[in-house]
DNA sequence: ACAATTTATGTCAGATATGACATATTGTCA
DNA sequence: TGACAATATGTCATATCTGACATAAATTGT
């Protein structure tokens, strides 16, 4: 977002920033779940551009199709070990993983 | 280690090759076990950096020192995303954190 | 050598993550 | 619209990870 459009937003009333900010946490437990979504959309990306499905996904990494979508949806539940091993089990590099890590996420716009 | 010197050392009957090699792992294994030891590598570099003992990073990220200590010699107790909360703990950037995950690890010499 | 500090190892009870299953919701295509 | 595929949500027994503690081993300084 270029700083005209968040100049506008924000002069009608809107807040923007990551969900991080929203939810005022530490920098530690910030960049921690912000990992965590980064490697969600991630996995979510991956799999569609291979075309496969949560259950397909689920056979390749040995788990089941409720706890594919629950890593995709960020649920608190799952770890990011298995998202790691998810996306290595779906043949990305180690040169990409840190690519996504330390890729910026998307702002959020509330009013 | 260049061309040159992993010859020689062939040459002596040495095997070379990274410990995920000698293990003989699938891509995947090897993959997050090379993760598993660089991120522990990189918490004792960095702790050591800032010359914190390991009882004072324990109480930084609300551990014990017992605990630490097996987060930096890799044991298989400890799960990434302790040693990833760890080393956020310790204030490393994601950049950084990007940087570690994408990084090649040391070879090794065994006989 | 030895004392003090730091790091490593073993163990365990409690906490958290896991796959599996059932079922609900959403999406797609005729 | 309805049928079918895909995704999401809730729950649970079991597996794995956790901090804590004790104690061993290694390191450091004198």
């Amino acid at each position: 977002m270029n700083k005209a459009k968040r100049k506008r937003l924000e002069s009608k009333g809107w807040k923007v920033g990551t969900v991080e900010e929203f939810l005022d946490l530490s920098p530690e437990e910030s960049a921690y779940i912000e990992l965590k979504l980064k490697l969600s959309e991630s996995l979510k990306r991956y799999r569609e551009e291979r075309n496969l499905t949560q259950t397909q996904l689920a056979q390749i990494v040995g788990s089941s199709q409720s706890r594919v979508a629950k890593m995709e949806v960020g649920d608190p539940s799952v770890s990011i070990d298995l998202l790691i091993r998810s996306l290595f089990a779906l043949g990305i590099s180690k040169r990409e993983m840190g690519r996504i890590i330390a890729s910026p996420r998307q702002r959020v716009e509330l009013k």
